[in-house]
This record gives structure tokens, sequence and C-alpha cells, in this order.
DNA sequence: AGAAGTTTGTGAACGGTTGCACAAACTCCG
DNA sequence: CGGAGTTTGTGCAACCGTTCACAAACTTCT
């Protein structure tokens, strides 16, 4: 039935279409960290860049981002290094940072206002066009000069804007329906930052993000170093 | 990443049991899915279920939840299925949840204040014990009856409430010192939500969340759609 | 009790990802 | 201009994660 793309990270879960281009998912989950990167180094002026330092900046091993480059074109010079303006242009064309994309909020409690003021949005291409809710002590409520609007309105909302990405931050009990809403309406990308897991057709992206669950992944983590700590003392008198 | 596998302690041979216990990494990021599908399952009534439907609600293959169980023990019954209440245990002691957590929040802006009253925390043995911000605007403000304290005392706020995971929400350039201060108090995990890649020492584990990156993934899924519309059309429209 | 049906647990094959190691392509310097 | 130094791009091998397929262990029915 639905087959799924793989992640290799718990945050998130994809489900592709097709990978008919031929760049490696992982890859292009680090596009992103690199394009951040190269943004910074351009602030700060330096205009040339060598994949080791790049890398070191981007948290990735050397060879890896020579690989991840590889996959879009052979943009460095060797003996060199890369353009920092010219790789940016490239991979964020890559990315689709090339044009703005809008997009719909659905849910403005706590998060998802948060995320209609996040910064890090419209910095990277991405415009709040729409923000539904059902409540009527948000409706009407501007945003950085966007109206939150009635969720019932939904698809004119949408209709309206055209936008094909949304992010659901409703409650886990209404994202399912909101999602089919959403699908019905057109669009094909959604992030979910609600506590359940989306069936969606294929065709449709969806990436999930739960912040309890990242928490409960270092706990886990947590929790190894503390038995480690009880076995180490324990290992005195007893035999094991 | 830098998971944690390498001896912390230079001292005794401490030869950790890190990778004794050798539950895959990926199994690990899905177990709070599976837990929570199994919270949702006991709430229901329902007390007994086999890997395939538990596989379908958590959003997974069949086998993999088989094999990811398998890491754990064998909790399973052949021919009948899981008892959903002592998976869920056995799940659950397995990642942390058995005892609470104290977390403290860095930085409570809008993302951090949606955070702080986010009850996906507390339902999963999160507890917020401290949170602390430079703005003389918030310091003093309670969220959930806990005050929130000056950055400048971060050091007293940890010894005090003994947390070892802390959330990192500032602003990305206050995201390193902060996180420097936090290791060098003891804290050995911390879910980063700011846009930077942390440097950390082995031993400490870092989750990164970041919201842009994840809108850009599926800006460049939802752009490739579109080019592949475009060349659809350019090549006369053979519907596929 | 035995046969038929169900479901787990896991060995083995497969496919994707990572990292090494090195030739190729460039710069710099004498 | 040639040799030394630097850095990219990539074939290859090791590794990790996913999925298949099936024996083992259980239930139910006759």
């Amino acid at each position: 039935m639905s087959s799924a793309g793989r992640s290799l990270d718990g945050g998130s879960q994809v489900q592709v279409a097709a990978a008919a281009k031929g760049i490696p998912e992982a890859t292009i989950a680090r596009l992103p960290v690199y394009l951040r990167a190269l943004t910074s180094l351009a602030d700060r002026g330096i205009d040339t860049i060598s994949s080791g330092a790049l890398a070191e900046a981007a948290g990735v091993n050397s060879a890896q981002l020579r690989k991840d480059l590889s996959y879009l074109g052979s943009y460095g010079t060797r003996g060199v290094g890369y353009d920092v303006e010219y790789l940016r242009f490239q991979i964020g064309r890559e990315v689709g940072s090339a044009h703005e994309w809008p997009v719909i909020i659905v849910g403005l409690g706590n998060l998802g206002t948060a995320l209609a003021n996040y910064s890090g949005f419209t910095s990277r291409g991405f415009r709040v066009v729409a923000m539904v809710d059902p409540s009527p002590d948000l409706i009407g409520k501007r945003i950085h000069g966007v109206a939150i609007t009635d969720l019932a309105d939904l698809e004119e909302e949408v209709a309206r804007t055209g936008a094909a990405i949304a992010v659901l931050a409703t409650p886990a009990e209404a994202a399912q329906a909101v999602a089919d809403r959403l699908v019905y309406l057109g669009v094909t990308s959604i992030l979910n930052f609600a506590a359940t897991v989306l069936a969606v057709p294929d065709g449709v992206n969806v990436r999930k993000v739960d912040l309890g669950q990242e928490l409960q992944i270092l706990a886990y983590h947590e929790q190894r170093k503390s038995d480690d700590v009880q076995r180490e003392l324990e290992r005195g008198g007893t035999a094991q």
C-alpha cells in the first residue's frame, strides 16, 4: 500500500512519491543545513571555503559534504574550494528557496502562534499567508498583518492563497480530519506537529515533528548513562 | 552524529556497556511512537494487539515493529499478540518514562513559551522545573507555577533542580555560549531549537529540531513536483 | 489429541548511507 | 615552466537499517 521513504532520524518521517532526480533523501535533509552555514559565512564576508571548513560548520564529515554536493553538480574548484555565494545560490535553487512558498498554519494555540511569529520561516523563503483556527477568541486576531480566520473557512483560504504547504499545529484528535480536508484541497506537503500519525495518499509528503518524542529519545540515552554508572558501582562486591 | 559510545571518563576502565545493549538508534527513535500508540489503545480499552495492527497505528511495517521489539526482549505471545499494558510498561521502562525527568528551558521567546506550555512534555514524564531568560520583561513571570529566572542565574538553577536535560530555545547567536555553560554544569542532554550547529564534548547528546529546515525539505519535494509537471507540459502532455 | 489457523521472533538478503583513499585538477612559488 | 602543495570529485568497501520469508509457539476447532 503505502510505500514509504525512509528516514534515519527519528524526528521525522517522509513519504516520497518517487526518487526521480536521484538525490538521496539523506542528502536532501542536509542541504538546508549547508545553506544556513553558507548564509552565515556570507554574512561574515567570507567568499571562498573548503569542504573541510564548511563541513565543520555544518557538523558533518567533509567527504560526506563533497559527496552531497556532487549530486547537485560540480560547483567547486580543485585546489581552491567553493565560492560561497555561488554555492549558496545553487543549493538554494535546488531546495526551492528561489521562489517564495505560501504556507498556511492550521491551529493557533501556543505552538501555532509561536510558529506564526517564527522569523526562521520568512528568512528562508516561506510566507505565512493564512492562519485558521476554530476558536472565536482567536479569529480576527492579527499576526504580522495576517488575520486568523475560522477553521470552517479552510477551503476558501487555501483556494484564495494557493498554499501548497500546510503546517498542522492542532490537537492530536483534530489532525487527521484537517489533513483529509487539506489533501482534498490539493495541499501536497504537510508539516505535522500534532502527536499522531497521519494517513495520507501517495504523492503527499508529510514530515512529523514531535517535541515530546525528541525528549524521550534524549531520556533514553540519559537513562542508559545512569544505568552504566549503576552497573559500575555494583561491580565491586557482587559477581554478576 | 555524536552518539556516545566512547569512554566518557579517562579514569577507570569504564568500558561502557553502551554498545553492549546494542539497540539500534533507529529503533530507539521509534520506541516513543509505539509508546504513544499503545497509550492510545489502552485508553480505548484494548488489551491485546497484534504486531500488524500496532504497526499500522504507528505507521511502520509490521516486520519492523517485531524486530524493534525483539531488541527489548520477547514480550509477545505467538498466536496471540502483545499485551498492551505489559508492553507499554516494558517500553516505558526502556525509554525512561519510569521516573520523571526534570527539564530546564533556556530562552522564553515565542517558541520557548510555547514549549513551556506544551502538555506533551508533562504527559510523557517530563517536568519543566526551571526556565531562564535574560529579558527583564520575562523574569518573574510564571508559567504553570514556575517562575522565569535570570539567565545569569543559570548555574544556580541547574544546581538547585538537578536537571540533566535542557531545552535550548535561544536565538542562534546565544546558543553555543549557553550550551557551553550547560555542559560545564553537567547537563548531558540538549534539545536544540536554535538554528545553529552546537559543538559539544563526547558524552553529551544533542538533538536538533529546526523548524525552517523541515519546511525546506518539504519545499524541495514540492518544487520537484512542479518541475515534473513543467516537464510534462513541455513534452506535449502525455499522462505518464 | 491432532489438525488447522494465527502470530511472533529472527536469519538472511537487499538497499541505502557513510567514510576512506586516491586520481584529477587546480594554485603558488621559485 | 615545472614541481610542490592543496582541494575537489568519486570508486569502493564497510556499515546500518529495512524487508522478506519461514520455523517455532501458541490458540481454536473438531
